[in-house]
RNA sequence: GCCGGGGUGGCCUAGUUGGUUAGGGCGCCAGACUCAUAAUCUGGAAGUCGCGGGUCCGAACCCCGCCCCCGGCACCA
């Protein structure tokens, strides 16, 4: 997707449900959303980034219960969490707020009024479970009992161990709370619908229109093509957003987590003192928005969300980019089998720049991303430090102990054409969500200044008197120039580590000194300046684990024992 | 079953308006260099591009049939 220039960009990275700690697979939406924002930002476009925890719905309700405390204490304790994580990983949002929020609250019943005014919801009664030990109603979900076509054992809404029908509420014989085990009776119950079925067309056209990623448009085009029922947006829960002259209904989760998009822009631009600038972004078209989010859930922002803003009279998400799933050792991600991989875990042994960049370098966006302890320990070892990590400590430690600055010369055609592609790769890689091409650019242009330096073989002209030390202060100034461009390109993923590479080739001294992150893309090939100051370098990353035979086939992987 | 994605040297993978010797990375082998974290650089071996037909002067790429893998099929956050 080209992005129009006029308008400010709003970017938002899918929230997480706050009820138990951050892992790897979390980060493979808000890494990517981080360097698409700060991309962009370098690209000259203005950008506002906004998330924040989803804290509603019956998980957190029943997580705080087995844990003795209320959820809003299980909410406050994940949302710092999250919050420190994220910034931990340097995941610079411009806000991050919470769906329990007052804004939120305000937003979403101001919402589902319009949609009830305008007609698009409608009531009708259902009969769900009831556990009288617990005193309360049960979700599907949490209904435990028999398959009244085969006869296994099932949940509430399919059978999920036989033969995976789908159960209607109901259905389901011998019901049984899931949570205590004691028998559920089936009451009648009033609920509210939102008719979905009513906005087919409008989604047809919707997602034709549609920027983003090809597996979230795919998706929901065969999920309309097919047929939309209606959706029950109501819930018998205390923890929520109340639905609107109802106090013994909340709304359903998906219906306030996403308005959390509106509400944290609403808190952000109030915070800038623009009470109401929130409405270009939502009310005026003024704005282009798009959604970073996991395939897990391109349901609910390709067809849910759109038809809700429709329906409510707001505007729409340009761009929906959805990121494959996070696989461990080929296996699929389960908090169960111990199949995980925790932040804190990883960040307890390695820099938070490594990890973004495995995150993007490994996989294409849209495929799923297989991590594994081998696999990180290669691209580290192999790209961070063998390419990177090595031309830039090998020309800054060279330059600085026998220049001191940056050498005076004249950067070469076939440099600057080196860079100008590279430049137009990383473009054009922002350009379609895929941030592996932006680093492969990134990195073939080091590859490239390591073979230069290589060629040249500046230690050999400096033995060759004054004129041999003049060219070699030229061939240095020019892989100076290379580093200078990889620091612009690779900010976004490893924003530490190059902007300590941008200080240590004096590009932030000076009157001229210029702060990295600001720096525009343009800045990789203006020509940087002989006579700045050079600072002896010191090792970016280090090798995971070589041993004492060099073996690093089979590292250990951190603590991985731990609980 | 339906839909989507994919099957390219030991492993991962690029490659759509079909066109000279199918590109890259890991691993492997050989050599070079010593500025650099036993890092780097150069070269090399290795591929019936899932299978079978077809269209075409020519197909990994287009058409037909088939096989295999992954994912989705909704109210689960």
């Amino acid at each position: 997707m080209k992005l129009p220039t006029e308008k400010p960009v709003l970017v938002t990275s899918a929230l997480p449900y706050v009820n138990g700690e951050c892992h790897i697979g979390h980060l493979r939406t808000y890494v990517p959303a981080d360097i698409y924002v700060r991309m962009l930002r370098k690209m000259g476009y203005e950008v506002v980034f906004v998330s924040g925890s989803d804290t509603h719905g019956t998980p957190i309700v029943l997580s705080a219960e087995a844990q003795g405390v209320t959820p809003e204490e299980v909410v406050e304790k994940y949302h710092e969490h999250f919050r420190r994580t994220f910034a931990e990983l340097n995941v610079k949002f411009d806000y991050f707020g919470r769906t329990d929020s007052e804004t939120n609250h305000k937003r979403t019943a101001e919402i589902v009024q319009r949609l009830v005014e305008n007609g698009f919801v409608y009531k009708k009664v259902l009969k769900q479970a009831f556990c009288n030990t617990c005193g309360r109603f049960l979700p599907d979900r949490y209904v435990e009992g028999e398959c009244p076509y085969c006869g296994a054992v099932a949940r509430g809404d399919e059978c999920d161990q036989g033969c995976s029908k789908h159960l209607e509420p109901g259905e389901i014989l011998e019901p049984r709370c899931k949570v205590c085990g004691s028998k559920a009776d089936f009451k009648d119950q009033e609920h509210f619908f939102f008719k979905l079925s009513s906005f087919a067309d409008f989604l047809a056209s919707y997602l034709e229109g549609l920027g983003g990623t090809l597996n979230a448009r795919n998706y929901a085009r065969e999920w309309v093509r097919k047929e939309l029922r209606d959706w029950c947006v109501t819930r018998s829960l205390e923890w929520g957003v109340k639905f609107p002259g109802r106090e013994d209904l909340v709304v359903y989760v998906w219906v306030d987590a996403p308005i959390g998009y509106i509400s944290f822009t609403e808190e952000l631009l109030k915070n800038r003192g623009k009470e109401e600038g929130w409405q270009r972004f939502w009310k005026e078209d003024g704005a282009t928005v798009v959604h970073f989010i996991g395939t897990d859930i391109i349901y609910h922002h390709c067809i849910f969300w759109p038809a809700m803003l429709k329906g409510a009279g707001y505007s729409l998400p340009n761009a929906v980019v959805a990121s494959g799933m996070v696989k461990i050792d080929g296996k699929t991600f389960s908090k169960t089998r111990g199949n995980v991989v925790w932040v804190s875990e990883f960040l307890e042994r390695f820099h938070p720049d490594a990890l973004r960049y495995f995150l993007v370098a490994h996989s294409s966006h849209t495929k799923e991303l297989d991590f594994s302890w081998g696999a990180f320990a290669t691209r580290l070892n192999n790209e961070l430090v063998g390419i990177l990590g090595n031309l830039v400590h090998r020309v800054l430690s060279f330059g600085y102990k026998n220049f001191g600055v940056v050498p005076e010369g004249v950067v070469k055609e076939e440099v600057l054409v080196e860079i100008e592609k590279a430049k137009a790769e990383v473009v054009r890689a922002v350009e379609e969500y895929e941030f592996k091409k932006l680093v492969d650019a990134a990195m073939g242009l080091a590859n490239f200044g390591n073979s230069f330096f290589q060629r040249e073989e500046p230690w050999h002209l400096l033995k060759q008197g004054e004129a041999g030390r003049e060219r070699c202060g030229e061939i240095v100034k020019n892989v100076l120039q290379i580093i200078k461009a990889v620091c612009v390109f690779l900010d976004a993923v490893l924003p530490e580590k190059m902007a300590e590479v941008w200080e240590g080739l004096g590009m932030k001294t000076g009157s001229a000194g210029s702060d990295l992150r600001s720096v525009r893309l343009e800045e990789a090939v203006a020509e940087i300046k002989s006579g700045q100051r050079l600072k002896k370098p010191k090792k970016m990353f280090e090798r995971f684990l070589a041993t004492a035979e060099g073996d690093l086939k089979s590292p250990q992987p951190p603590s991985r024992n731990k609980k």
